[in-house]
DNA sequence: GGGTACATGTAATCAGTTACATGATTTA
DNA sequence: TAAATCATGTAACTGATTACATGTACCC
């Protein structure tokens, strides 16, 4: 009989764990409003996963159900001693060089050469728009959480969040003012 | 009967049609050594994507296929015209705020407050060092592009990838120097 | 008590990933 | 020609997403 490789478990779970352990005992709907005024800003779950996941989690003895016996009868979770173990597990597990943007602007500008010029000043200007948008949300949290001692983790990935945006509007106005191409004379007659 | 709304195809198929538009006929596995070296690092795609989404590509008429007849028999697909279409559809599309960072350091400091402060300054360290090496791979990229008019686009994202990892490094060593807290009194006596 | 928004759950589908299996080319 | 490496394809599985179906609470 072969010893299965205990494998990570993937990355909704571990937002579950650690949002169940950091708030207390939640249901579905309660983690989906958590994750959308926070890390959904930088990594999304659809709500659908918030109701399968935690019944894995529960079956493997991570996660307690209890479900109410009146009204909507939802189901709250909370998290087990086994549970807390395994998400500080997967927070000292040294990290093995997991960063994707997955930006979709990003992704347009690399196949810039079949645009025309216009277009890709047009797609810059686009996408400055949206990090601007984004930029202004994010100060909107940042003016609440600035005092709050409890959120002092939120508030500082945030801080991250605001220096990414900062970054992305000066990068797409930069692409706008100056758009490359791939023809050896665009600018001079 | 309903009319079926267009539906996008998926991201890993846009990055086929336009690696095909940009560099010519491909095979599967030529379309991911492209990919490891360039859009990989912000947004990877696993090899057997590149078998499956072909065929499916094909059925659809975005694709033409061609199979080798001696030796390894490999399937060579090329872009059709319809294909061009679609991809510079996708490219023309209004962005609907599809930015995903995806970074399981700031997943992890979200959740810091379960970890000791020595803990967190372990993960701002290591993560500092991983977005370091990413650093120092993109700049020799980066001296190899620089002066290549035909990728002239590749390098314009590959400047978002320096600035990106600049900033990370920055704020890496910033919560390493200053890591957040949620205890009031951490510092003083 | 009827309408509306809020909330919940599940089934079906589709995409993403791992694992397996094999073949071709190169080089010693 | 044997061994090593490079390359290719597919099947099975797991996770992610959409679509469907329904129920509860609240407000007027």
């Amino acid at each position: 009989m072969t010893m299965r490789e205990q494998r990570d478990l993937p990355t909704s779970s571990y937002v579950i764990l650690g949002l169940l352990a950091t708030c207390g005992p939640s249901t579905p709907y309660e983690l989906k409003k958590l994750i959308d005024g926070s890390i959904g800003y930088f990594w999304d779950f659809p709500r659908a996963q918030l109701y399968v996941d935690p019944e894995r989690l529960t079956q493997q003895g991570l996660l307690a159900e209890e479900r109410e016996t009146t009204g909507r009868r939802r189901r709250v979770y909370r998290i087990t001693a086994q549970g807390e173990a395994e998400v500080r597990r997967w927070l000292d597990e040294a990290a093995v060089a997991e960063v994707e943007m997955r930006d979709t602007g990003l992704l347009k500008l690399y196949f810039g050469s079949l645009l025309n010029p216009a277009d890709v000043v047009e797609l810059a200007r686009r996408e400055r728009d949206l990090h601007q948008r984004r930029l202004a949300t994010y100060e909107m949290i940042r003016a609440e959480l600035e005092h709050e001692p409890a959120q002092a983790f939120a508030f500082a990935t945030l801080r991250m969040g605001v220096a990414y945006e900062r970054m992305s509007i000066a990068f797409w106005e930069d692409v706008a003012k100056a758009p490359p191409t791939t023809t050896l004379d665009a600018a001079g007659s």
